[in-house]
DNA sequence: GTGAAAGCGCTAACAT
DNA sequence: ATGTTAGCGCTTTCAC
């Protein structure tokens, strides 16, 4: 039986292969493809010569293992099908690849998945960093992280506990909810989006109480889009219109939402921007698209997802930063007018 | 300075401080941890609580070095931006851990990515096997993979020399112009992606010509939305519409170019789909919003994600496969009829 | 400039 | 049921 699988995977070359085609020892193969030790010239050229005829790959297993440390970061990721989650994890991926780290990516698939599960495996694979782009609170998953000292850092999310790169989501939210009532809007209504990372969806919900308890206006009813399929809040709600209840705009907790509850509104012949107006947050590329044309908050994704990385990369190379206090980076949002937001009807 | 360092990362229990302090052997700890030999219920429990208290977590690293496979696959992507790709990723990574195995994400980040040092470094982690969702046609890169044994399946791209399941890009290219050719259009240009793969890109392509000619119709142009940035080929084809040359119908090669086709069109005042009709592919979940409202070939994305991780598992697990030879699954696509075809005008 | 040797943490075959 | 042992492929002192 070992015999015949033998047939099928032939074993791969190791130092030692090499070592013995060019009649050398291991620490110089090393050597030469390290270049850690100056190498005589024509030893080198005989170690590459064999190297080459043996197809020789090193085996980052056991160089990781005898290192003590693994060249390989986790990403965590909500949801990719979420465009502006798979922007920013394209955009990590480059930094951490050309920064010479493999990324393990582990995605939370809704709240089935297990956070500490999930997390223990990246930590059994010896990651020596972890970028997260979400958080779910689960506070024994975060302990395991710390114990073990493997940096975490969190892009896009939001948490005292550990370094993070965000956007000022609630000055974003701000943002939003001020443009809306130069607009002349009154009744603004939130429409948080399950999809969005915790922490984010909570800090834009505040950043809208916050604004309209600056510009004095009454708050709106905040709106789910749908906790069960085929359930509809919105609609009932929206058309109330006559009555003076209804809102005449909507923030919505990312751009996915926004153009769904834009969807929702129209289809029931509530038109945008026309009878109500609509905000989205992150800019995801779609959004400009013409017929879409959402107004929207731009996230600077590219400084996010470079800043991550690179703080991420420091702390592995063990700088524990400033006194060892988690740091907090708040990246301005942008807000980006289009064509969903007009003036307040009536 | 080592002693400085010691302060930061306190050294991980390995499975021989937990073998010392609950007074037993490595291979036994292994035992309960494996449960591939029975032990003795109270030794068990000693062990377990030994675990408990150091924390103790497996090196998979270790595992895999000394078990000679490890439980990692490389998925490679070629553009994360696109939802397609971002969803199949989703999927895929959902198939792959729920198996048990570490995805180790490696996109190919346009051409100035050496798609053989990618695949190097993948294979440099020791992945089982490796899930393509993007081949730049790199004979090197491919023959490393295969000289190394590591299994590798096409998702979503097609290609004779491994295995592959794909949708039929021809069939749906054929439906798409078959389609608008019942419409009336007679001049049916194709837009391709360049953010597609080039296997797919060259199906649909392919298909369309197949179609055209079973439908007796001359070829229409082939128009590239822009080599360049702010190159634009398409408006300038299409205002020629006096012209008996310029097309009515437009097959993209994907959602998003077809998105952007419409938008070019109708930012010159050609209306879709009055004076001109759009049909994409693959049929992205932004796709189906009222305002959008494309029509496009639903590619059966969960069935690909399925299929291909189960069979990449199968080949890891030794299957050989029939006959050793590489094996094509293309999987029928669906028409989804919206609102961006219409009758040829005029 | 080069080699010998000691492990990194783990599994699995074998012994007890 | 449990312990002993021999490595997996590599890096890294430390000799020479």
């Amino acid at each position: 039986v070992a015999a015949q699988r033998s047939t099928g995977r032939p074993r791969r070359a190791t130092i030692i292969d090499v070592a013995r085609l060019s009649g050398v020892s291991k620490s110089t193969v090393s050597n030469v493809v390290h270049g850690a030790a100056p190498v005589h010239p024509d030893t080198r050229a005989q170690v590459l010569r064999a190297i080459q005829e043996l197809g020789y790959r090193p085996n980052a297993l056991a160089r990781d293992l005898k290192r003590q440390r693994s060249a390989m970061v986790g990403v965590v990721v909500g949801d990719l099908s979420n465009p502006f989650y798979a922007e920013l994890t394209k955009l990590i991926e480059q930094h951490t690849a050309s920064a010479g780290y493999a990324t393990i990516l582990c995605a939370m698939n809704g709240p089935t998945d297990a956070e500490r599960d999930k997390i223990a495996l990246l930590l059994e694979q010896q990651v020596a960093g972890i970028l997260t782009m979400f958080f779910g609170g689960d506070a024994a998953a975060l302990d395991e992280v710390t114990a073990t000292g493997v940096p975490i850092v969190g892009v896009s999310v939001d948490d005292a506990r550990f370094d993070c790169v965000v956007a000022d989501d609630a000055l974003g939210a701000r943002l939003a909810v001020r443009h809306l009532a130069e607009l002349g809007h009154t009744r603004i209504a939130y429409v948080p989006s399950h999809a969005t990372e915790a922490s984010t969806n909570a800090a834009r919900l505040e950043g809208w109480k916050q604004a309209l308890r600056r510009s004095r206006l009454r708050r709106g009813p905040i709106v789910t889009l749908a906790d069960e399929p085929g359930e509809d809040r919105l609609v009932p709600l929206a058309q109330a219109m006559q009555d003076v209840q209804a809102p005449t705009a909507y923030f919505a907790g990312n751009d996915i939402t926004a153009l769904q509850v834009i969807d929702r509104l129209e289809s029931a012949g509530i038109a945008v921007p026309r009878d109500a107006s609509v905000v989205g947050f992150d800019d995801i590329g779609l959004s400009s698209l013409g017929r879409l044309s959402l107004t929207t908050l731009r996230q600077p994704v590219a400084d996010i997802a470079a800043l991550g990385v690179s703080r991420l990369l420091k702390r592995v190379d063990g700088d524990r930063g400033a006194g060892g206090r988690a740091k907090q980076t708040r990246l301005q949002p942008e807000l980006i007018v289009r064509a969903t937001t007009a003036s307040a009807p009536g």
